[in-house]
DNA sequence: AGTACCACCTGACGGC
DNA sequence: TGCCGTCAGGTGGTAC
């Protein structure tokens, strides 16, 4: 579940369940999941402390806990948070836990363990040192078009590389892609279509913010919800194309989406 | 710079 | 029923 709009749902959950609770204990249940640091110093950092807020870059949280200290999460493939009671009984696949004073916990829980925690003292650091490029959703339009003028790869491919632009991932790049009308493959694109991505890249991210990433309640002109094999485009029926970019695979309309 | 693989993990699904 | 290959909304590394 981890692209921006997940990420940016998952931070307004944080910052309305857990900010200002002091943190009673850590408890992690795979060292997996756990980047450049052990579960001890990860539990010292955190026990006593408060979450003061929660920023997100790109697909990436930064819960703040003190002036020079950030706990960093990224979701990973198929990671989620929640906060609950100790009688509610904690989700699947958890592996980590942070329990608060006041008798709650948060439950991090990804069944394919590819998500990470950590710690930095500064997010812009970390920001810099994994390359990212900016965040899709505080981006003007001339940066972006400087950023995807001059390059030669696929256009989906661009958008995909966290190091060009942060946030967009395989569902949402194909979503924007289709209602700008754009061949997921093209390559060589004018500045207008570029501004008419631009514009969809906004207008399909904070949508799918706006119903809380759930794909279900996105609108039916959508694309998201007919990414299958046979499916079928939701404007006129025509099938959609099957193919692969950068190996992750794409669906798009032929008869909308031009090269 | 761009691309093609592989690896890291587990679960779901379709074919036989 | 059960095994097997393939696929899944991500990222990082390698090699050409």
């Amino acid at each position: 579940m981890p692209e921006l709009p997940e990420a940016e749902t998952l931070r307004i959950y944080l910052e309305n369940t857990s900010l200002y609770k002091i943190i009673l204990d850590l408890e992690v249940r795979d060292q997996r999941i756990l980047e450049k640091i052990s579960s001890k110093e990860l539990k010292q950092s955190l026990a006593g402390y408060q979450f003061q807020s929660v920023n997100r870059y790109g697909k990436r949280l930064f819960l703040r806990l003190r002036i020079d200290l950030w706990l960093t999460i990224h979701l990973g493939m198929s990671g989620w948070i929640r906060y609950s009671g100790i009688d509610e009984g904690e989700p699947p696949y958890t592996r980590l836990l942070i329990s608060f004073t006041n008798g709650h916990y948060l439950a991090y829980s990804d069944p394919r363990l590819f998500g990470r925690f950590g710690l930095t003292d500064d997010p812009r650091a970390l920001v810099r040192e994994k390359s990212l490029g900016p965040d899709a959703l505080n981006i003007d339009q001339q940066v972006f078009l400087e950023i995807m003028l001059g390059r030669k790869s696929a256009i989906k491919a661009r958008l995909l590389d966290q190091c060009i632009i942060a946030g967009i991932g395989n569902l949402y790049a194909d979503e924007a892609l289709f209602q700008a009308g754009i061949c997921p493959n093209a390559k060589s694109i004018d500045e207008e279509r570029l501004r008419l991505l631009f514009e969809w890249i906004q207008r399909v991210l904070k949508t799918a913010i706006s119903v809380n990433a759930n794909l279900a309640d996105l609108p039916e002109s959508y694309l998201i919800s007919h990414r299958y094999p046979g499916g079928s485009c939701p404007l006129d029926g025509t099938a959609l194309m099957r193919i692969r970019i950068g190996g992750r695979t794409s669906y798009y309309c032929p008869y909308h989406q031009k090269r």
